[in-house]
DNA sequence: TTTACAACCTACCCACCGGTCGGTTAGAAT
DNA sequence: ATTCTAACCGACCGGTGGGTAGGTTGTAAA
């Protein structure tokens, strides 16, 4: 057989890419299938429609990726000086155009939450591991930090000014306020510790 | 004459809304002409197209709507005790859905910043409008702050906290976690004072 | 009363997008 | 060699959205 697997694969990974780039719903199929080389037909023989290759596409892709992403960070010995170095790394190392692009997860989360329910539930999933991670690693350190620290509270909060960080850049079109905030969030982590 | 400057206005309004809700691109012109009780002829004898409308919108409602929101909060004597209070009352005294909704600079900085050149200068003019009006005030008690505060940094700072709030608020579709971030938002504000 | 023009109306146009459907083809199984 | 089916193709459809063009109406000024 030609290779199914190897073509749905390929579709996912350049969907992926679009819906980073363009958001979902601007993001056309015609636009999919010229990248992949692909016919609709075969498009449609893999996903029953579009809001399911959103679906596939968040929880085979972006998911995955997000918890190789931050996994690593938080169980680190030091998560404090993790989370700092990995969000230094970002400014750092990323070209402007990824850092543009913004976050995948807050740009669904933003675009749509409030169009598709399928969609929202699976944010809202990939938000609460999120900050599970972070909560459960802050607290494994809980000695060194606040007495008065709340974990989850904490978590969602360096996430939320992540975010918000991501979303300032685009229309900055550059990384410079990107940069400033990640540098106070930084200094906010680090002032988590009972010094 | 047919009151134009009344019929115009009431465009403007209904499309702030109906743009606060579902966005710019998936707000439809159709949608507005119904709740307006307009013709088409009548909003493109007001309008050159969607785009002009978009920016007239965001010119003429939502720049000056959020100007008079934050304005009199960081210009009062104490502008660490105003900004707390008045992101505390947002969460206490808005309804659920209007924290839902998100914050609108936030909203179209998402979605329009890499679709409309137009759009991103004027996104980005109002941030930092926003970031100036917060930033002066912050260094206008600077005798009560930490010495080594970067006025601007902060502000950004306090900005996209918020902004990424809102975002979160939007798959929770309540505003519990909404909460629990302007909590921790507040705390750090607070922080920022050398005491 | 006439004129002139801003204000407004309505039918229509076209491009695009998601989705369908009848057909074709590769290649494993028998 | 034949059969069968998963994999794939591409022309077509309906709907929608932004935008246009040509006509109508209200009203202020002459």
């Amino acid at each position: 057989m030609r290779d199914a697997e190897q073509t749905r694969q390929k579709i996912l990974e350049i969907s992926a890419d679009e819906i980073h780039k363009n958001g979902f719903i601007a993001t056309s199929l015609s636009c999919i299938l010229v990248r992949c080389d692909v016919s609709k037909g075969a498009l449609y023989h893999h996903f029953q429609n579009k809001m399911e290759l959103g679906y596939a596409v968040f929880e085979e892709i972006y998911t995955p990726m997000f918890i190789a992403l931050w996994q690593p960070v938080v169980e680190l010995d030091d998560p404090i000086e993790g989370l700092c170095e990995f969000f230094t790394a970002l400014y750092e190392e990323s070209s402007c155009d990824e850092i543009v692009c913004g976050c995948p997860l807050n740009n669904l989360c933003q675009e749509m939450s409030g169009v598709d329910e399928g969609f929202r539930l699976r944010i809202l999933n990939m938000q609460q591991q999120l900050n599970q991670l972070i909560a459960i690693n802050l607290q494994r350190v809980a000695n060194q930090l606040r007495d008065d620290t709340d974990f989850t509270q904490v978590a969602y909060f360096i996430v939320s000014t992540f975010h918000g960080a991501s979303s300032l850049s685009k229309c900055s079109k550059n990384k410079d306020l990107f940069e400033k905030v990640i540098k106070e969030l930084c200094r906010y982590i680090k002032d988590l510790r009972n010094n």
